[in-house]
DNA sequence: CTAATAGTGTCTGTAAGACAGTATTCA
DNA sequence: TGAATACTGTCTTACAGACACTATTAG
Protein backbone atom coordinates (compact mmCIF):
# COMPACT_ATOMS: atom_id res chain seq x y z
CA UNK A 1 0.00 0.00 0.00
CA UNK A 2 1.61 3.16 -1.13
CA UNK A 3 1.53 5.89 1.30
CA UNK A 4 2.77 8.83 -0.39
CA UNK A 5 2.12 12.42 1.18
CA UNK A 6 1.19 15.63 -1.25
CA UNK A 7 0.34 19.07 -0.46
CA UNK A 8 -2.85 19.98 -0.32
CA UNK A 9 -3.99 23.18 -0.88
CA UNK A 10 -7.41 25.46 -0.95
CA UNK A 11 -7.80 27.46 -4.07
CA UNK A 12 -11.04 30.31 -3.95
CA UNK A 13 -13.47 31.05 -6.33
CA UNK A 14 -14.51 34.13 -5.30
CA UNK A 15 -17.19 35.17 -7.21
CA UNK A 16 -19.36 39.20 -7.42
CA UNK A 17 -20.86 40.88 -9.72
CA UNK A 18 -19.93 44.94 -10.59
CA UNK A 19 -20.24 47.24 -13.00
CA UNK A 20 -22.80 45.12 -14.84
CA UNK A 21 -20.02 41.77 -15.10
CA UNK A 22 -19.19 38.64 -13.04
CA UNK A 23 -16.40 39.35 -11.87
CA UNK A 24 -13.80 37.20 -9.54
CA UNK A 25 -11.04 37.76 -7.30
CA UNK A 26 -7.48 36.96 -8.73
CA UNK A 27 -3.92 37.62 -7.63
CA UNK A 28 -2.07 39.40 -10.40
CA UNK A 29 1.37 37.35 -9.83
CA UNK A 30 4.79 38.92 -9.79
CA UNK A 31 7.12 36.31 -9.47
CA UNK A 32 7.67 32.53 -11.08
CA UNK A 33 6.13 30.15 -11.73
CA UNK A 34 3.39 32.11 -13.78
CA UNK A 35 4.75 35.60 -13.52
CA UNK A 36 2.37 37.85 -14.79
CA UNK A 37 -0.09 35.44 -14.91
CA UNK A 38 -3.32 35.93 -12.13
CA UNK A 39 -4.13 32.95 -9.88
CA UNK A 40 -6.93 32.01 -7.75
CA UNK A 41 -6.49 33.22 -3.88
CA UNK A 42 -5.02 29.99 -1.93
CA UNK A 43 -2.70 28.18 0.07
CA UNK A 44 -1.77 25.56 2.09
CA UNK A 45 -3.98 23.65 4.52
CA UNK A 46 -2.47 23.45 7.89
CA UNK A 47 -2.16 19.52 9.62
CA UNK A 48 -4.74 20.44 11.53
CA UNK A 49 -7.26 22.04 10.11
CA UNK A 50 -10.77 21.24 8.72
CA UNK A 51 -10.91 22.19 4.64
CA UNK A 52 -13.94 24.43 5.74
CA UNK A 53 -12.00 26.04 8.21
CA UNK A 54 -8.90 26.46 6.15
CA UNK A 55 -11.22 28.44 3.16
CA UNK A 56 -12.43 30.93 5.76
CA UNK A 57 -8.77 31.59 7.19
CA UNK A 58 -7.85 31.91 3.52
CA UNK A 59 -10.92 33.82 2.40
CA UNK A 60 -9.36 36.75 4.92
CA UNK A 61 -5.59 35.70 4.67
CA UNK A 62 -5.33 35.32 0.82
CA UNK A 63 -8.49 37.30 0.09
CA UNK A 64 -8.62 39.96 1.82
CA UNK A 65 -12.46 39.61 2.70
CA UNK A 66 -12.04 39.04 6.66
CA UNK A 67 -15.30 39.51 8.64
CA UNK A 68 -17.55 39.30 5.55
CA UNK A 69 -20.63 37.25 4.76
CA UNK A 70 -19.70 35.56 1.71
CA UNK A 71 -21.69 32.17 1.15
CA UNK A 72 -18.61 29.12 0.80
CA UNK A 73 -19.03 25.78 -0.61
CA UNK A 74 -17.06 23.22 -1.73
CA UNK A 75 -16.81 23.08 -5.51
CA UNK A 76 -13.99 20.30 -6.78
CA UNK A 77 -10.68 18.92 -5.90
CA UNK A 78 -7.73 19.04 -8.88
CA UNK A 79 -4.73 16.69 -8.60
CA UNK A 80 -3.13 15.93 -11.55
CA UNK A 81 0.40 15.33 -11.13
CA UNK A 82 2.01 18.27 -13.21
CA UNK A 83 -0.33 20.95 -12.40
CA UNK A 84 2.38 23.11 -9.99
CA UNK A 85 5.72 22.32 -11.25
CA UNK A 86 7.03 22.99 -8.03
CA UNK A 87 6.12 19.48 -6.45
CA UNK A 88 3.02 17.67 -6.21
CA UNK A 89 -0.17 19.25 -4.95
CA UNK A 90 -3.63 18.27 -4.93
CA UNK A 91 -6.22 21.51 -4.53
CA UNK A 92 -9.49 21.59 -2.96
CA UNK A 93 -11.47 24.71 -4.39
CA UNK A 94 -13.59 26.63 -2.89
CA UNK A 95 -16.59 28.81 -4.28
CA UNK A 96 -17.70 32.00 -2.86
CA UNK A 97 -20.68 34.47 -3.93
CA UNK A 98 -20.23 37.94 -2.62
CA UNK A 99 -22.08 40.67 -2.58
CA UNK A 100 -20.32 44.11 -4.44
CA UNK A 101 -17.68 45.13 -1.70
CA UNK A 102 -15.39 48.06 -1.80
CA UNK A 103 -12.30 47.38 -3.09
CA UNK A 104 -9.92 45.09 -1.11
CA UNK A 105 -7.94 45.78 1.48
CA UNK A 106 -4.79 44.24 -0.40
CA UNK A 107 -3.37 45.73 -3.48
CA UNK A 108 -2.21 42.79 -4.38
CA UNK A 109 -5.99 41.27 -5.05
CA UNK A 110 -8.20 42.54 -7.75
CA UNK A 111 -11.56 41.76 -8.98
CA UNK A 112 -11.22 41.39 -12.62
CA UNK A 113 -14.40 40.22 -15.21
CA UNK A 114 -14.51 36.68 -15.50
CA UNK A 115 -14.77 36.83 -19.16
CA UNK A 116 -11.27 38.87 -19.37
CA UNK A 117 -9.57 36.50 -17.58
CA UNK A 118 -10.88 33.07 -19.24
CA UNK A 119 -10.56 34.81 -22.70
CA UNK A 120 -7.66 37.41 -22.28
CA UNK A 121 -5.69 36.46 -20.30
CA UNK A 122 -3.09 34.36 -18.87
CA UNK A 123 -3.99 32.07 -15.98
CA UNK A 124 -1.82 30.14 -13.84
CA UNK A 125 -1.53 26.39 -13.06
CA UNK A 126 -4.93 25.17 -14.13
CA UNK A 127 -7.19 28.23 -12.63
CA UNK A 128 -9.08 28.73 -15.72
CA UNK A 129 -10.57 25.60 -15.67
CA UNK A 130 -11.17 25.88 -12.18
CA UNK A 131 -12.58 29.29 -12.30
CA UNK A 132 -14.33 28.11 -15.21
CA UNK A 133 -15.92 25.28 -13.33
CA UNK A 134 -16.68 27.64 -10.31
CA UNK A 135 -19.00 30.06 -13.19
CA UNK A 136 -20.64 26.81 -14.31
CA UNK A 137 -21.94 25.83 -10.92
CA UNK A 138 -22.52 29.23 -9.60
CA UNK A 139 -24.72 29.78 -13.24
CA UNK A 140 -26.81 26.19 -12.25
CA UNK A 141 -27.19 27.43 -8.41
CA UNK A 142 -29.27 30.23 -9.48
CA UNK A 143 -31.38 27.98 -11.04
CA UNK A 144 -32.39 25.43 -7.92
CA UNK A 145 -31.46 27.78 -5.19
CA UNK A 146 -32.00 31.66 -3.78
CA UNK A 147 -28.19 31.72 -3.99
CA UNK A 148 -28.38 35.20 -6.04
CA UNK A 149 -29.28 37.31 -3.28
CA UNK A 150 -25.66 36.09 -2.08
CA UNK A 151 -24.50 38.93 -4.34
CA UNK A 152 -26.78 41.42 -3.31
CA UNK A 153 -26.57 43.32 -0.15
CA UNK A 154 -28.61 42.39 2.75
CA UNK A 155 -31.38 44.65 1.57
CA UNK A 156 -32.26 44.62 -2.35
CA UNK A 157 -34.72 45.01 -4.66
CA UNK A 158 -36.75 42.70 -7.07
CA UNK A 159 -34.52 44.72 -9.98
CA UNK A 160 -31.09 44.29 -8.12
CA UNK A 161 -31.95 40.47 -8.30
CA UNK A 162 -33.33 40.41 -11.65
CA UNK A 163 -30.03 42.02 -12.88
CA UNK A 164 -27.64 39.41 -10.97
CA UNK A 165 -29.38 36.18 -12.84
CA UNK A 166 -29.22 38.18 -16.10
CA UNK A 167 -25.55 39.05 -15.67
CA UNK A 168 -24.58 35.60 -14.61
CA UNK A 169 -26.68 33.91 -17.37
CA UNK A 170 -25.84 36.62 -19.82
CA UNK A 171 -29.25 36.75 -20.94
CA UNK A 172 -32.11 39.06 -20.65
CA UNK A 173 -34.80 38.39 -18.99
CA UNK A 174 -38.65 39.90 -19.02
CA UNK A 175 -38.76 42.39 -15.85
CA UNK A 176 -42.75 41.91 -14.91
CA UNK A 177 -42.39 37.49 -15.26
CA UNK A 178 -39.50 37.86 -13.14
CA UNK A 179 -41.45 39.79 -10.54
CA UNK A 180 -44.35 37.43 -10.27
CA UNK A 181 -42.50 34.10 -10.10
CA UNK A 182 -39.91 35.48 -7.93
CA UNK A 183 -42.21 37.16 -5.35
CA UNK A 184 -44.29 33.89 -5.29
CA UNK A 185 -41.23 31.44 -5.05
CA UNK A 186 -42.06 30.05 -1.52
CA UNK A 187 -39.39 31.48 1.44
CA UNK A 188 -37.02 32.80 -1.44
CA UNK A 189 -37.37 36.58 -0.73
CA UNK A 190 -39.17 37.84 2.64
CA UNK A 191 -40.67 42.13 1.83
CA UNK A 192 -39.39 44.51 4.24
CA UNK A 193 -41.13 47.65 5.01
CA UNK A 194 -38.49 50.12 2.72
CA UNK A 195 -38.50 50.96 -0.50
CA UNK A 196 -35.78 52.80 -2.10
CA UNK A 197 -35.43 55.02 -5.63
CA UNK A 198 -31.99 54.38 -6.32
CA UNK A 199 -33.06 52.66 -9.49
CA UNK A 200 -34.69 55.62 -10.43
CA UNK A 201 -38.43 55.71 -11.18
CA UNK A 202 -41.30 54.37 -9.22
CA UNK A 203 -39.75 53.46 -5.31
CA UNK A 204 -38.92 49.45 -5.59
CA UNK A 205 -39.92 47.60 -2.33
CA UNK A 206 -36.51 46.29 -0.53
CA UNK A 207 -36.62 42.34 0.46
CA UNK A 208 -34.34 40.19 2.68
CA UNK A 209 -33.40 36.39 2.00
CA UNK A 210 -35.64 34.61 2.74
CA UNK A 211 -35.14 30.83 4.47
CA UNK A 212 -35.30 28.60 1.90
CA UNK A 213 -32.37 26.75 0.55
CA UNK A 214 -34.00 25.77 -2.89
CA UNK A 215 -36.43 26.93 -5.03
CA UNK A 216 -39.83 25.08 -6.41
CA UNK A 217 -40.25 25.82 -8.94
CA UNK A 218 -36.54 26.31 -10.16
CA UNK A 219 -35.82 29.04 -11.95
CA UNK A 220 -35.28 28.43 -15.42
CA UNK A 221 -32.89 29.66 -17.73
CA UNK A 222 -33.86 30.89 -21.11
CA UNK A 223 -33.05 28.78 -24.40
CA UNK A 224 -32.43 25.19 -22.73
CA UNK B 1 4.09 29.53 4.60
CA UNK B 2 2.88 25.79 6.29
CA UNK B 3 3.71 23.19 3.96
CA UNK B 4 2.19 20.13 5.58
CA UNK B 5 2.07 17.16 3.48
CA UNK B 6 -0.87 14.64 4.02
CA UNK B 7 -1.94 11.38 2.81
CA UNK B 8 -4.68 11.26 -0.05
CA UNK B 9 -7.17 8.63 -0.67
CA UNK B 10 -9.77 7.89 -3.27
CA UNK B 11 -13.24 6.48 -1.42
CA UNK B 12 -15.32 5.11 -4.34
CA UNK B 13 -19.56 5.27 -3.90
CA UNK B 14 -20.51 2.54 -5.83
CA UNK B 15 -24.23 2.30 -6.87
CA UNK B 16 -26.43 0.05 -8.27
CA UNK B 17 -30.35 -1.28 -7.96
CA UNK B 18 -30.72 -4.56 -7.48
CA UNK B 19 -33.40 -6.96 -6.17
CA UNK B 20 -35.17 -3.91 -6.34
CA UNK B 21 -33.52 -1.86 -3.49
CA UNK B 22 -30.72 0.75 -3.93
CA UNK B 23 -27.60 -0.73 -2.70
CA UNK B 24 -23.76 -0.11 -2.12
CA UNK B 25 -20.60 -1.52 -2.55
CA UNK B 26 -18.89 -2.37 0.63
CA UNK B 27 -16.30 -3.88 2.54
CA UNK B 28 -16.64 -5.31 5.33
CA UNK B 29 -13.68 -4.71 7.98
CA UNK B 30 -11.99 -7.62 9.99
CA UNK B 31 -9.59 -5.61 11.33
CA UNK B 32 -9.16 -2.84 13.34
CA UNK B 33 -9.46 0.38 13.29
CA UNK B 34 -13.40 -0.21 12.77
CA UNK B 35 -13.33 -3.55 12.76
CA UNK B 36 -16.90 -5.42 12.04
CA UNK B 37 -17.84 -2.23 10.65
CA UNK B 38 -18.34 -1.29 6.80
CA UNK B 39 -16.32 0.62 4.54
CA UNK B 40 -16.28 2.24 1.52
CA UNK B 41 -13.54 0.90 -1.18
CA UNK B 42 -10.80 2.79 -1.42
CA UNK B 43 -7.21 3.87 -1.15
CA UNK B 44 -4.07 5.61 -1.94
CA UNK B 45 -3.36 7.90 -4.46
CA UNK B 46 -0.16 6.98 -6.06
CA UNK B 47 2.73 9.61 -6.61
CA UNK B 48 2.15 10.78 -10.48
CA UNK B 49 -1.35 9.39 -10.38
CA UNK B 50 -4.29 11.89 -11.66
CA UNK B 51 -7.37 11.94 -9.27
CA UNK B 52 -9.77 10.14 -12.00
CA UNK B 53 -6.80 7.66 -12.68
CA UNK B 54 -6.56 6.51 -9.00
CA UNK B 55 -10.51 6.07 -8.89
CA UNK B 56 -10.64 3.50 -11.90
CA UNK B 57 -7.67 1.67 -10.76
CA UNK B 58 -9.31 1.66 -7.07
CA UNK B 59 -12.45 0.60 -9.28
CA UNK B 60 -10.94 -2.79 -10.42
CA UNK B 61 -8.23 -3.48 -7.47
CA UNK B 62 -10.76 -2.31 -4.49
CA UNK B 63 -13.89 -2.57 -5.95
CA UNK B 64 -13.68 -6.14 -7.97
CA UNK B 65 -14.99 -4.24 -11.08
CA UNK B 66 -12.44 -4.02 -13.69
CA UNK B 67 -13.42 -3.55 -17.17
CA UNK B 68 -16.96 -2.65 -16.34
CA UNK B 69 -18.79 -0.29 -17.63
CA UNK B 70 -19.24 2.57 -14.82
CA UNK B 71 -20.20 6.12 -14.71
CA UNK B 72 -17.83 8.08 -12.49
CA UNK B 73 -17.67 11.13 -11.44
CA UNK B 74 -16.07 13.19 -8.44
CA UNK B 75 -18.16 13.45 -5.25
CA UNK B 76 -16.44 15.73 -2.81
CA UNK B 77 -13.67 16.00 -0.76
CA UNK B 78 -13.25 15.45 3.02
CA UNK B 79 -10.67 15.89 5.33
CA UNK B 80 -11.18 16.96 8.50
CA UNK B 81 -7.89 15.89 11.22
CA UNK B 82 -9.26 13.35 13.32
CA UNK B 83 -11.34 11.60 10.54
CA UNK B 84 -8.63 8.51 10.30
CA UNK B 85 -7.48 8.11 13.80
CA UNK B 86 -3.95 6.91 12.13
CA UNK B 87 -3.06 9.38 10.36
CA UNK B 88 -4.21 12.96 8.69
CA UNK B 89 -5.87 11.62 5.51
CA UNK B 90 -7.80 13.91 2.78
CA UNK B 91 -9.88 11.98 0.54
CA UNK B 92 -11.66 12.22 -2.23
CA UNK B 93 -14.73 10.81 -3.01
CA UNK B 94 -15.69 9.52 -6.69
CA UNK B 95 -19.34 8.49 -7.23
CA UNK B 96 -20.33 5.39 -9.87
CA UNK B 97 -23.62 4.10 -10.91
CA UNK B 98 -23.10 0.63 -12.14
CA UNK B 99 -26.03 -1.67 -13.84
CA UNK B 100 -27.22 -4.74 -12.13
CA UNK B 101 -24.02 -7.03 -12.18
CA UNK B 102 -23.03 -10.63 -11.41
CA UNK B 103 -21.72 -10.95 -7.53
CA UNK B 104 -17.85 -9.21 -7.10
CA UNK B 105 -14.84 -11.40 -7.84
CA UNK B 106 -13.31 -10.18 -4.64
CA UNK B 107 -15.24 -12.07 -1.34
CA UNK B 108 -14.19 -9.27 0.61
CA UNK B 109 -16.41 -7.10 -1.41
CA UNK B 110 -20.68 -6.67 -0.82
CA UNK B 111 -23.39 -5.15 -2.64
CA UNK B 112 -25.88 -3.82 0.62
CA UNK B 113 -28.42 -1.74 0.62
CA UNK B 114 -27.85 1.52 1.46
CA UNK B 115 -30.58 1.55 3.93
CA UNK B 116 -29.28 -1.31 6.32
CA UNK B 117 -25.71 0.50 5.64
CA UNK B 118 -27.09 3.71 6.67
CA UNK B 119 -29.90 3.25 9.54
CA UNK B 120 -28.85 -0.15 10.60
CA UNK B 121 -24.93 -1.08 10.84
CA UNK B 122 -21.64 0.68 12.12
CA UNK B 123 -19.83 2.74 9.51
CA UNK B 124 -16.35 2.99 9.39
CA UNK B 125 -14.69 6.65 9.34
CA UNK B 126 -16.81 9.37 8.11
CA UNK B 127 -18.18 6.92 5.01
CA UNK B 128 -21.71 6.76 6.37
CA UNK B 129 -21.99 10.47 5.33
CA UNK B 130 -20.00 10.03 2.00
CA UNK B 131 -22.55 7.45 1.33
CA UNK B 132 -25.09 9.90 1.97
CA UNK B 133 -23.90 12.65 -0.07
CA UNK B 134 -23.58 10.00 -3.10
CA UNK B 135 -26.96 8.94 -2.99
CA UNK B 136 -28.32 12.51 -2.74
CA UNK B 137 -26.23 13.81 -5.46
CA UNK B 138 -27.39 10.68 -7.47
CA UNK B 139 -31.16 11.34 -6.67
CA UNK B 140 -30.30 14.71 -7.97
CA UNK B 141 -28.97 13.35 -10.94
CA UNK B 142 -31.93 11.35 -12.23
CA UNK B 143 -33.72 15.19 -12.18
CA UNK B 144 -31.94 16.37 -14.82
CA UNK B 145 -29.23 14.08 -16.63
CA UNK B 146 -29.87 10.83 -17.99
CA UNK B 147 -27.98 9.25 -16.40
CA UNK B 148 -30.38 6.87 -14.66
CA UNK B 149 -29.60 4.43 -17.86
CA UNK B 150 -25.89 3.93 -15.91
CA UNK B 151 -28.14 1.63 -13.53
CA UNK B 152 -29.78 0.06 -16.47
CA UNK B 153 -28.06 -3.05 -19.18
CA UNK B 154 -27.06 -1.31 -22.20
CA UNK B 155 -30.56 -2.53 -23.59
CA UNK B 156 -33.13 -1.80 -21.22
CA UNK B 157 -37.30 -0.88 -21.31
CA UNK B 158 -38.65 2.12 -20.07
CA UNK B 159 -40.46 -0.11 -17.11
CA UNK B 160 -36.81 -0.94 -16.04
CA UNK B 161 -36.06 2.95 -16.28
CA UNK B 162 -39.11 4.15 -14.60
CA UNK B 163 -37.76 0.86 -11.80
CA UNK B 164 -35.07 3.05 -11.47
CA UNK B 165 -36.60 6.47 -10.66
CA UNK B 166 -38.47 4.68 -8.37
CA UNK B 167 -36.51 2.72 -6.18
CA UNK B 168 -33.78 6.00 -6.14
CA UNK B 169 -35.96 8.61 -5.36
CA UNK B 170 -38.02 6.20 -2.93
CA UNK B 171 -41.72 6.89 -4.44
CA UNK B 172 -43.82 5.72 -7.39
CA UNK B 173 -44.64 7.04 -11.05
CA UNK B 174 -47.39 7.13 -13.19
CA UNK B 175 -46.17 4.26 -15.47
CA UNK B 176 -48.30 6.23 -18.60
CA UNK B 177 -47.00 9.81 -17.81
CA UNK B 178 -43.13 8.17 -17.45
CA UNK B 179 -43.37 6.51 -20.63
CA UNK B 180 -44.89 9.70 -22.42
CA UNK B 181 -42.30 12.14 -20.72
CA UNK B 182 -39.08 9.94 -21.14
CA UNK B 183 -39.70 9.05 -24.73
CA UNK B 184 -40.42 12.50 -25.72
CA UNK B 185 -37.56 13.89 -23.72
CA UNK B 186 -34.89 14.71 -26.66
CA UNK B 187 -31.63 12.68 -27.01
CA UNK B 188 -32.59 10.72 -23.23
CA UNK B 189 -33.09 7.34 -25.32
CA UNK B 190 -32.74 6.18 -28.67
CA UNK B 191 -35.05 3.42 -29.74
CA UNK B 192 -34.37 -0.32 -31.17
CA UNK B 193 -35.48 -2.53 -33.08
CA UNK B 194 -35.91 -5.06 -30.59
CA UNK B 195 -38.38 -5.92 -27.72
CA UNK B 196 -38.35 -8.23 -25.04
CA UNK B 197 -40.64 -10.04 -22.78
CA UNK B 198 -38.70 -10.12 -19.90
CA UNK B 199 -41.08 -7.88 -18.13
CA UNK B 200 -44.61 -10.37 -19.21
CA UNK B 201 -47.37 -9.50 -20.52
CA UNK B 202 -47.02 -7.37 -23.83
CA UNK B 203 -43.74 -7.27 -25.74
CA UNK B 204 -41.47 -4.02 -24.49
CA UNK B 205 -39.43 -1.69 -26.86
CA UNK B 206 -35.85 -2.04 -26.11
CA UNK B 207 -33.83 1.39 -25.96
CA UNK B 208 -30.37 2.33 -25.49
CA UNK B 209 -28.80 5.66 -24.25
CA UNK B 210 -29.33 8.53 -26.04
CA UNK B 211 -26.41 11.09 -26.52
CA UNK B 212 -27.81 13.98 -24.35
CA UNK B 213 -25.70 14.86 -21.10
CA UNK B 214 -28.54 16.89 -19.72
CA UNK B 215 -32.36 16.40 -19.66
CA UNK B 216 -34.44 19.29 -20.96
CA UNK B 217 -36.90 19.84 -19.50
CA UNK B 218 -35.74 17.95 -16.21
CA UNK B 219 -37.50 14.36 -14.80
CA UNK B 220 -39.30 16.27 -11.54
CA UNK B 221 -39.18 14.04 -8.18
CA UNK B 222 -43.01 14.44 -7.04
CA UNK B 223 -43.67 15.83 -3.69
CA UNK B 224 -41.47 18.75 -3.94
C1' DC C 1 -60.94 -16.61 -22.11
C1' DT C 2 -58.09 -13.78 -18.07
C1' DA C 3 -54.09 -11.50 -16.30
C1' DA C 4 -50.45 -8.63 -17.07
C1' DT C 5 -47.84 -5.21 -19.07
C1' DA C 6 -47.10 -1.70 -23.14
C1' DG C 7 -48.41 2.18 -25.10
C1' DT C 8 -51.81 6.23 -26.63
C1' DG C 9 -55.24 9.72 -25.91
C1' DT C 10 -57.84 13.01 -23.20
C1' DC C 11 -58.92 16.15 -19.65
C1' DT C 12 -57.65 19.60 -16.13
C1' DG C 13 -54.92 22.61 -13.43
C1' DT C 14 -50.73 25.16 -13.18
C1' DA C 15 -47.18 27.78 -14.76
C1' DA C 16 -44.21 30.15 -18.25
C1' DG C 17 -43.74 33.62 -21.75
C1' DA C 18 -45.55 37.68 -24.08
C1' DC C 19 -47.22 41.98 -23.26
C1' DA C 20 -51.12 45.64 -22.08
C1' DG C 21 -51.97 48.71 -18.71
C1' DT C 22 -51.70 51.23 -14.14
C1' DA C 23 -48.81 53.37 -10.24
C1' DT C 24 -45.32 56.37 -8.40
C1' DT C 25 -41.30 58.65 -8.44
C1' DC C 26 -37.63 62.44 -10.51
C1' DA C 27 -36.38 66.15 -13.57
C1' DT D 1 -45.44 67.58 -18.30
C1' DG D 2 -42.46 63.23 -19.84
C1' DA D 3 -39.25 59.60 -18.79
C1' DA D 4 -38.19 55.91 -16.05
C1' DT D 5 -39.05 52.17 -13.27
C1' DA D 6 -42.44 49.24 -10.23
C1' DC D 7 -46.00 46.35 -10.21
C1' DT D 8 -50.58 43.87 -11.64
C1' DG D 9 -53.45 41.51 -14.81
C1' DT D 10 -54.59 38.90 -19.06
C1' DC D 11 -53.97 35.85 -22.77
C1' DT D 12 -51.88 31.76 -24.97
C1' DT D 13 -49.36 27.77 -24.97
C1' DA D 14 -47.04 23.93 -22.81
C1' DC D 15 -46.67 20.52 -19.72
C1' DA D 16 -47.55 17.68 -15.37
C1' DG D 17 -50.69 14.65 -13.23
C1' DA D 18 -54.73 11.75 -13.31
C1' DC D 19 -56.78 8.18 -15.65
C1' DA D 20 -59.77 5.92 -19.67
C1' DC D 21 -58.79 3.13 -23.27
C1' DT D 22 -56.52 0.07 -26.76
C1' DA D 23 -52.66 -3.38 -27.98
C1' DT D 24 -50.08 -7.57 -27.45
C1' DT D 25 -48.18 -11.12 -25.13
C1' DA D 26 -48.42 -15.68 -21.70
C1' DG D 27 -50.99 -19.19 -19.75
Amino acid sequence: MTDARVAVTVDLVVLTVREHRLCALVWRRDRPPYAGAWSLPGGFVQLDEDLPVAAQRLMAERAGLAGVRVHLEQLATYGYPDRDPRQRVVSVAYLGLAPDLPASSRAQVLWEPVDDLTQRDQAAFDHRRILLDGVERARAKLEYSPLAAAFCPPEFTVAELRRVYEIVWGTPLDPRNFHRKVTKAEGFLVPTERTTTRDGGRPARLYRRGSAESLHPPMMRPAC
